[in-house]
DNA sequence: CGTTTTGTTCAGTCACAACTGAACGAACTT
DNA sequence: AAGTTCGTTCAGTTGTGACTGAACAAAACG
C-alpha cells in the first residue's frame, strides 16, 4: 500500500486548515476536516475510515456528513462489494459553496429593502440604508460573476457530467 | 425633539437584525447592533447614550467599539463642548469590509498554494488542491471587482475625499 | 483639593454549540 | 434464530466566548 497517508505531514496539516477555515465560517471543525480529507484523498472513503483517521467519535462523523450533505458539498454512496457507506465530494462543490453564499447576501439584501420601503423616503437614514443594501447587492454581483466562471470552467476541464444547474438532489 | 427613536419599531428592527449578522460573521452581536445603530442613526453618538439605548453595559460597549475600531468600521471623535467620546461610521465602511474578506480569502488562497508546493506533482491529490486553491482565486476577483465598483461610485457620490486606496491606518 | 464622570480592564457568570458515549433500530452474517 | 456491524439519535459533558459588575486610572468638574 504506498498511500498509507496517516502519517503525511502535508496531508494532515491541509486537513486541520481546513478545518479551521470552516469554523471561521461557522461549520463544526470537524465538518471541516472531512471536507479537507475528502478533497486530499479524492476517492470515496468509507465511514469508518474517517472516524478513525480523524479520531473522532462516529457520532461526530455522522453529524458532520449530514451538515455537509445538506450543503451539498458532499454525496453519500455504496460499494459493490462493500458493506457500509461512502462518501466523496459532491460533483461542483465550489458553486454549491458560491449558491449558498449568494443566497444568504440575498436574504439579507431583501430584509435592508424592506426596511427602506417601510419607512418614509424623507426620513433621513434611508440615504445611509440605501448604501448599506448596496453593498450587498455590489456582492452579490461578484458572486454571481465568479460563480458563472466556475461553472463554465468545470464544464470545460471535466467532461461535461449532465450537470443539471439545479441539480435536485431529494434532499429532506 | 422630533428624533426620539428610542420606540421605534422599524429601527429596533433593523438594528437587531444587524447584530445577527453581524453574529454570523464572527462578531459578538453588540458589535453589530452598534453598527447598525450607527448605520441608521447617522450622526455621531455619544459612548453612554451607545449602552443606554442598546441597554448593554459600558464595558460590552468599550471592547464592541474597540472590535469595530480595529476593523476600520468605526471612528471616534469628540464634540466642542462635550464631555465624552462620540462615534460614527467610517468614512467607507463597506470597501473595507471587503478588504478584510480579500486579506481573508488571499491568506486561505496562499496556504493552499504551499500546500500544492511541497507536493510532488506527480500526487493525484494536486489537482484536487489546484481547483479548491482557484475557486479561492476566482472569490477574489469577484472581490476585487466589487471593491473597485464601491470605491468608484462612492468617489462620485460623495465629494473625493483623499480617499487613499491603501489606507495605512496605524492598525492595532 | 476632593468628587464625579468616563472609558478600559479583569475576573466571574452564563449560554450555547461541539463533541462524546451509550442506547437504539436496521441490515447483514452465520 | 442469535450475534455483529452500521449509522443515527439523544442525554450529558466540556470548552469557549459573550456579557456583566466591580475595580481602576485618567480627566473633568466643583
Amino acid at each position: 500500500m504506498s498511500d498509507d497517508q496517516s502519517h503525511d505531514p502535508i496531508r494532515s496539516d491541509f486537513i486541520e486548515k481546513t478545518g479551521l477555515t470552516a469554523q471561521a465560517d461557522g461549520l463544526p471543525r470537524i465538518a471541516g476536516r472531512v471536507f479537507g480529507m475528502l478533497i486530499y484523498d479524492g476517492d470515496a472513503v468509507s465511514f469508518g475510515d474517517l472516524a478513525t483517521k480523524l479520531q473522532v467519535s462516529r457520532a461526530s462523523i455522522s453529524t458532520s456528513i449530514r451538515i455537509l450533505e445538506e450543503r451539498g458539498l458532499v454525496k453519500r454512496m455504496t460499494k459493490p462489494g462493500e458493506r457500509g457507506d461512502f462518501f466523496q465530494l459532491a460533483p461542483n462543490p465550489y458553486a454549491t459553496m458560491l449558491e449558498g453564499i449568494q443566497k444568504r447576501n440575498r436574504a439579507i439584501q431583501e430584509d435592508i429593502t424592506e426596511t427602506i420601503q417601510s419607512l418614509p423616503e424623507t426620513a433621513d437614514a434611508v440615504g445611509r440604508l440605501k448604501a448599506h443594501a448596496d453593498f450587498y447587492a455590489t456582492l452579490d454581483a461578484a458572486v454571481a460573476l465568479a460563480l458563472g466562471q466556475i461553472n463554465s470552467s468545470t464544464e470545460t476541464k471535466q467532461g461535461q457530467q449532465p450537470a443539471a444547474p439545479k441539480a435536485q438532489t431529494d434532499d429532506q
